[in-house]
DNA sequence: CATGAATGAGTGTTCATTCAT
DNA sequence: GATGAATGAACACTCATTCAT
């Protein structure tokens, strides 16, 4: 029973845990309870939350902010080296990052059916204006014109997020490598800007 | 009380419809006999499952058994007129095989955590040989070596994959037309088989 | 599925091992069905019984009657040889008796408190008139005031079948073995007898 | 709603009163919360007992305690006058103890079908080493061999169970007035001892 | 701030019984 | 006489939430 951490943030720490490994309605308030060190059934939860949505909810926004944070680094490394180097950090760098909301993504996958608008505004969020800040990267790079840049922006983003969904929202057995996968992604780019 | 359906029929296509909507635990065994037109709470679904997760089981069987169906079709349109058109057939083949199983698709994101084992195993069937009957076709194709086409065709289908994930997954909305889409995609894929 | 038996007794004999072994609320009737040879669930029971009640009378309604056959024949051993002899088979008759009828006793124990009239008649009848027959018989043996021989009848009576109780009823080990009993017993009585 | 007693103790004395009036199977949780003065169907008792199986062993455990504080109460009246006084209040105190214990008696004799294990651990609990000590106090009183001893231990204490279970598990009507009894199986008793 | 106790509304599942075929 | 399908009523058990202490 760590003690050192604010009850509020052991309380979230182990809900999204639980919620990730056993879904949202697969979690009672009790085991919640219990994971964060309070009485199971005694309703403690209930002094920092107003509900189990509401925790919920604070989960995603922590995960969230966490995330911003994230994105205001990333900028550092943009015109590092040429333009595979730049291109390879920025696939290496994606993957990372998924890897990190891995749990955010499995909440957010499984609720998406129970809580529609939670889960579009989150994504939303995600996805945020990544594809629209590559696009514009992509733009100057390969000095293309804004719709061209854009679908190959679609194209390549999904590509990235499709590198680590099956495992992460389905269970499946990985079907490349890392490395690899990343060298054919820049490949597949680079052959697209340099005409 | 639409009789002229076999009741088990009746009630997995209820079951898939309601397990889509609300999940498999936002949908109450009685919520699916209401919707077969049986009396809600009697039981009557037991008559024709051992269990809500035999069910569940069930329903997946029926729209695997469906996607095979679909597959052996696909192999027709092989080899049909140029690269750029056959390119083009099989991403909007792709993506019409995808929405065809968005139900199956969004239970099966949904049970993922709680269900890992039957959620894997269908995975693995969905998306099967997919990856290495496209690898195959690809190093025919651009003459490639099998590990390069096998690279090739895992960024191209994730590509594809994620062209729909966000919007059937996450209910977020999309970033691109699906004729720009498939255009870009199939630029990108020539371009990475005709050196 | 032996169909020579007519299903009727198929039935009763089913049910009567099911609810001697699981009681009657703990056999459903389409175990019964299906222990008779029937489609479980089918209701074929009902063509042969009004309920499943019904069926339990009438299946202790053939265990009395068949116990009813075996006491006429018990007549024919009263006044063989001396009275030691005679007690001894006296005994061993009773206990034979108890085993014979072990799963009725289960039964009726089981069922004492949901349907306390159904066994209260019987029993009445399965005890019925032992214990007065028996008196009748030991006044004559020993020359006793008719209190005096039912009075020792009750209490001789009572040990021979609390002999079985402990193990039919309550699954208790035995303390004694059969034959100790049983000469322990008429010592007991004897030496009541001849004074 | 009595709120004196401790809640637990409450559940534990309406569930035992149902379970010997109408069988475990026959008691329904929502009955056994509403003797208790919670809110039937809520199920309230699951914040005192795991299961209404646990509730069940709860019970007879509670019953098995309150006799081995009765049992340690009867070593006071060994050896108390002659022996004809001594082995009367022997068996009236069989006799009250048997009627202190009627009810979990129904309840085993009920349950022993689908409870095995249970009732016959309760049941060795419940006979313990009555028939061992009672047997060494025979042999003590009568200078008989061990073996004799257990053997008319055995007869004697089947004889006095037997004079409550006709009444006590299958609604039988008495056949005999207990003082009757009583003098009887002295008489038996002290014939055996005094040769 | 945490707890023990309680509750209302539901959950999946079982089952005796009925009935058209 | 037997069956497949259906149903009403009940069941043990879960759980998010509230509240006095």
């Amino acid at each position: 029973m760590t003690t050192s951490t604010p009850t509020r943030d052991r309380i979230i720490d182990a809900a999204m845990e639980l919620f990730g490994a056993h879904g949202f309605r697969g979690t009672s308030v009790a085991k919640i309870e219990a994971a964060a060190g309070l009485t199971p059934g005694a309703g403690g939860l209930y002094h920092h939350f107003r509900s189990k949505e509401d925790l919920l909810r604070a989960g995603i926004d922590r995960h969230l902010a966490r995330l911003r944070a994230l994105r205001d680094i990333r900028a550092t490394f943009t015109g590092v080296g040429d333009l595979r180097t730049e291109l390879t950090l920025t696939a290496r760098y994606a993957l990372a990052e998924l890897d990190e909301e891995r749990e955010l993504l499995q909440i957010l996958a499984a609720e998406a059916r129970s809580r529609p608008d939670l889960v579009r505004d989150a994504v939303n969020q995600l996805l945020g204006t990544s594809q629209q800040d590559f696009a514009a990267h992509l733009a100057d790079l390969g000095n293309l014109p804004p719709d061209r840049a854009n679908a190959i922006a679609a194209v390549a983003l999904g590509s990235l997020y499709s590198a680590r969904m099956p495992r992460d929202l389905f269970n499946a057995d990985p079907t490349l490598d890392d490395e690899t996968f990343v060298q054919t992604w820049v490949d597949m780019l680079i052959t697209l800007l340099t005409p």
